[in-house]
DNA sequence: ATGAAAGTGTAGCCTATTTAACATATTTTT
DNA sequence: AAAAATATGTTAAATAGGCTACACTTTCAT
């Protein structure tokens, strides 16, 4: 997730070919395991993408903002890998296999639109991959920094728990980091909200 | 890596359309943060994906096997974020991006086929970040039961250096995991080659 | 055929994380 | 408004896996 992210997918003017369907809080968009037909473009809200591996443990990969496709694994009709929650009242429009490719032969221009766009989630699960070489405070620097990047004007509901999630570290660990770095006055806590004041000292981390 | 796959692709009625490049042992077939043209075809030989994250760690993402694609998030032009290197003479076909487009609008058909493999892709990305939850005993079993599961019928070079790169862990940590499992007889090796006695073991490690 | 390079076997120390456990605070549900 | 469910703060103990170091093998390049 969080991923610096420049190109907006303008995907506006085939909204109209969609459905368009409503999701309440922690509703679930689609689920991990069950069959998909098509996918879905977010037009309003927060969704998060999580993934439940064998073991049973849960991860989020990816928080999506408006005006992106989720479920796009489930193009062709099989079963969704991931499982999408609504984090805010959400409304997406979805559209199913049969119509996406109807739109596709009248509207060529989609192919390039389509494919970039699966081609940015192919680049997210990669930077998660590549997140797990890294240290704990490592982690956690780039994931807060990337969110700060990646949704610069979105207040991202993001607790100690989900950047446990995010990152596959123990909320303990969390809890060390982010106490030593409140200490050391790289960041502020404010009731639960967490404030960057020295973004350079995250971005030096990494580097 | 090493997801266990069914479907086979059918690019053969295509591969006319693209160019026949041929590639030595070790020889890169695109490099990362270079920027890539189109798509390739593994026709022949056998390929690894890698990927250096920005503290320098190489990661082995994949091993792709003949009749899959290589290379397909540079679609468009843009950098690749990985690199795919032969572990065997190899030789595939090229698809540069014009001629891809040219091509799909003749052959609609390739639409499905395509995303169908990029899909595949996105779910070999994902088993990988959901490796990272799990101990180094579970990280290489899940590893090695794949890699039998996915190439039957190959015979895969992976060397204890290679299982650690494509774990994250060390060398020395999947040596002595190895060591014990050589010793309760759940594996044996006979010159550098890994035979698995047990897979139930492994199965039952993970499950 | 030979030297260089890459991979493996093995030990020991060390620390970063995990696990467990429990108190407190906050949010959600009814 | 009370009860239930989540989230956070904190500590202490256990340990898994990392790093270092070095000898020995095998493979590769010329």
């Amino acid at each position: 997730m969080a991923t610096l992210y420049e190109h907006v997918f303008d995907w506006d003017s085939y909204l109209q070919f969609g459905t368009r369907q409503f999701f309440k809080r922690k509703e679930a968009i689609y689920s991990q395991g069950t069959c998909g037909d098509g996918f879905y473009f977010l037009k309003k809200g927060l969704v998060r993408i999580v993934s439940v591996n064998a073991s049973g443990k849960e991860r989020i990969l990816n928080i999506v903002i408006p005006n992106q496709l989720i479920g796009v694994q489930s193009l062709d009709q099989r079963q969704h890998f991931t499982t999408a929650i609504a984090v805010k009242d959400s409304v997406v429009y979805h559209f199913p296999c049969e119509t996406f490719k109807t739109l596709l032969k009248e509207h060529p221009k989609l192919v390039p639109l389509f494919s970039r766009t699966v081609i940015h989630k192919m680049k997210i699960l990669l930077d998660r991959i590549n997140l797990d070489t890294l240290t704990s405070e490592q982690k956690i620097a780039l994931l807060l920094h990337n969110i700060c990047y990646e949704f610069k004007n979105y207040e991202i509901p993001i607790s100690q728990q989900d950047i446990a999630s995010c990152t596959g570290l123990t909320r303990i660990t969390v809890y060390k980091v982010l106490k030593q770095w409140q200490e050391d006055g790289i960041i502020e806590i404010m009731n639960r909200k967490y404030y960057i004041k020295k973004p350079d000292f995250l971005r030096n981390l990494v580097n």
